[in-house]
DNA sequence: ATTTCCATGTAATTTGTTACATGATTTT
DNA sequence: AAAATCATGTAACAAATTACATGGAAAT
């Protein structure tokens, strides 16, 4: 290593024209590399899409565009409206293309702080009272269903037939013996792509939410009972 | 609804007095009430359990702490130090405990941003090239297996047994017949807090993500042979 | 008549991070 | 001799959110 550990407080001119984009801002090129967009449509994308586990707001995406503009990594034009402003709608460039894939290639995510509310909330759940704890689990299990069947459908639409899928689950026992009728569906996933694959990692990580409520339930039950066995 | 949609840009004074704390300045008032702290101990303990799935540093915790000291909710006292600057221990108040019950009970953490890294690189995987997502694989197996240790170790100190816990894990094939044999064992959880709901928790998505990997890998190891069989 | 959709964005603020600064004590 | 641990914190910055502002067209 240099000597030199402490850098000036002033960042090189150097640094700064090579000055990388939040991961916000590279999601929003990402995005723009599907196709052409406008601030609008990628808020609408994104809200159809990744805000399940990368959320941007409005105003983020608005605020990143012209970064991008600025390094040559998007041309924008300006498409007259009637009534409503003009439509900007920005077009990736073969360079935007590249630093996108430098990007991806070289990021970390690992060290991105990766926020779980619902791990937080439950950490400290023994400080709310007893009824919020089953109103919380309603809440997840309703959020879990529904992710569940949104990434279902998802994978429908890229032909994947849900009921023909490998199942998530708890064994109903660890006492049971597994008895083998028929050769393994291998076929099932055959030619899933990246999005597939995200989509199918939301899946199972929904189901595996619905088994640990599954569990916590059952827990919570039998402390019941034992509480109404044992009346103090 | 009141006509005063828009609110006035200054703050009015007595909700400057009830301003509450950020999620972050929460969550180190949430740990001062399991025993006083300082800075450091919060910052240590919070490495060993809560940064998996809520990280703060270090700068983040000491800005907290006068926040929350300011509306009384803490009492510091100093503890002089050889060498080392004072220990600056921190106490929760009734005030403070009261505080972080009202907040809990009321947040709705649901719409707390949850980033999940994971799944963002994977989703803009296709831009990387295939031996990038390998590598990606690798290093997220490891890190599932690592949480799957760590939440198990959890567990096991507080007296489950995670050979007797009921397994997720995904079907071998769709199409078995599972034959029960022994009558369930129910009660591997007899007694769990929320402590350990939350390793449970992180437990099963680790256990998810390795079932998800598993997956992956035979949809990418059919895709190889897919290739090899028809080469271009 | 009102709400929602389309479509842009700015300003102010909050929230959180990185790097820096200091210095004795203990471990490698 | 070097590094890590203990222990505090600040300054500068980056990142992201909230609220505000505008206004026509279309749907309810």
């Amino acid at each position: 290593m240099t000597p030199a550990t402490r850098r000036p407080a002033v960042p090189s001119s150097a640094a700064d024209a090579a000055r990388p984009l939040s991961t916000g801002g590279f999601v929003v090129l990402g995005l723009l590399l599907d196709e052409p967009a406008s601030g609008w449509d990628l808020a609408r994308k994104i809200d159809r899409s990744i805000a399940h586990f990368w959320p941007l707001t409005k105003a983020h995406i608005y605020a990143e565009l012209p970064k991008i503009a600025d390094r040559r990594w998007a041309s924008a034009q300006a498409i007259p409206q009637s009534g409503a402003p003009d439509r900007r709608v920005f077009t990736a460039t073969a360079a935007g293309r590249q630093a996108f894939r430098d990007w991806i290639a070289e990021v970390d995510l690992t060290d991105e702080r990766g926020r779980q509310p619902l791990q937080l909330q439950l950490f400290f759940a023994a400080h709310a009272d007893p009824a919020k704890l089953g109103e919380l689990l309603a809440t997840w299990e309703a959020r879990a269903l529904e992710t569940e069947r949104h990434c279902a459908d998802i994978l429908g639409k890229r032909g994947i037939d849900s009921t023909r899928l490998r199942r998530l689950t708890l064994d109903r026992s660890p006492n049971t013996t597994t008895v083998n009728t028929m050769p393994r569906d291998s076929g099932a996933l055959q030619g899933l792509d990246a999005r597939g694959m995200t989509a199918l990692f939301g899946l199972r990580r929904a189901q595996a939410d619905l088994a640990w409520l599954e569990e916590v339930r059952s827990v919570l039950a039998e402390t019941e009972l034992h509480r109404a066995g044992r009346p103090e």
